[in-house]
DNA sequence: GTCCTTATGTTGACAGTGTCAAGATTGCTA
DNA sequence: TAGCAATCTTGACACTGTCAACATAAGGAC
């Protein structure tokens, strides 16, 4: 097995495709949306310009898969808040919005590309499956509390749309520095906040 | 005074500025966020590719500056649905609840630009000042419903907070279609779902 | 082990971009 | 009417994304 070292050195990389979503993400917490660049990941990355191109095939397409991972890392942040929470569906929501703000706040470059509206490829498999799967957690926590998982029902989707515009749009108005009240806050004061924002929901 | 077509053929434009700032609606609304291009602005207002800078000085000037109109139409889109509804403290929410909607699904990519969290400049005082503007006449109204307009008040900010965030987040999970069961709706449906949602709200 | 097919990176080129400096044109004011 | 300042054009520069052609290495068939 080749040291990190010898991997940088030889001419195939080891794993490129993982090193350039890092790369990506890095670009693109640094730089910002509009000063990503596909050149500058590869750079991160210690490799040419085009060899990105044999892996992704398009700069679109890179920003894709970073947002599927985001997509992933946001599932996960919800149900780590709900692992460490009591069972009960109350608790169990709370954990989930809380998770939510929590990923928003410390992504907030990746936040915006995952939700951004001229949103790269919602056809892109990978991202589609990972997007379910953290709205599914959301979705999940509400029918919990409700009692009921049929989302045909105009009710629920009342109560689904209503839980998570709330926190996604919290989170989309003190990243971009909206909420100004918000903005000395610790992030316990946040999270407090954000507790009872949803203890102002009806289900 | 001369005429349109003799203001495009002379030397100088007579009001490049605005048409510049018209065009570059038009390139972010066609093109995208990531498509959108300095030199096509200046293409279609009929202009050399570097007449732009004498104005904006740079691209993202022009973009601030077009975020800047974006808040004064969305104020006049709120106050306008409050013209046309009763005057008590509750439709009047509403009807700002409701014009904030009818405004972000008219201009997606607008309210990507003006919410955008790499936002460019919040320095500038236009774009501060027409923002200020709209968010006034939402912290205005939840005012009026809550008969109390002490936002230091921490219930008051849980308030503005709340329906804020809801009305915005709503805003942008229906524009990046991550809300499916909206997407077949007619106007009248949303407005009547926006509606429903702000009642589940406590003040 | 040797060959050769395929995946992986590199190099070089191209059109298009934002920005700057220098020059051209025009409206305004004195 | 002369000149000044604002406005717009031209030309250049470095940088970008993408493509085609080439170089290198990995891994299986034999």
């Amino acid at each position: 097995m080749p040291t990190k070292a010898e991997q940088q050195k030889s001419y195939h990389h080891g794993d490129l495709r993982a090193a350039l979503i890092d790369a990506a993400e890095k670009e693109l917490t640094e730089k910002g949306y509009s000063g990503f660049t596909l050149r500058g990941c590869a750079r991160r990355a210690g490799v040419s310009h085009a060899a990105p191109a044999h892996h992704f095939g398009s700069a679109a397409n890179l920003l894709i898969k970073l947002a599927a991972t985001g997509f992933g890392r946001l599932a996960q942040s919800m149900e780590q808040r709900q692992a460490e929470s009591a069972s009960e569906p109350i608790p169990q929501l709370m954990a989930a919005g809380i998770g939510y703000i929590e990923f928003a706040r410390q992504n907030p470059a990746l936040l915006q590309l995952m939700f951004g509206s001229d949103r790269p490829g919602s056809e892109d498999e990978e991202l589609v499956h990972h997007a379910q799967l953290a709205f599914g957690v959301l979705t999940g926590a509400v029918a919990a509390v409700r009692g009921d998982d049929d989302f045909e029902n105009r009710d629920a989707q009342l109560a689904i749309a209503s839980a998570w515009s709330m926190v996604h749009g919290f989170a989309n108005l003190i990243n971009n520095g909206s909420l100004n009240f918000i903005q000395g806050m610790s992030d316990e004061k946040v999270e407090q906040f954000v507790l009872e924002m949803i203890t102002r929901l009806r289900f």
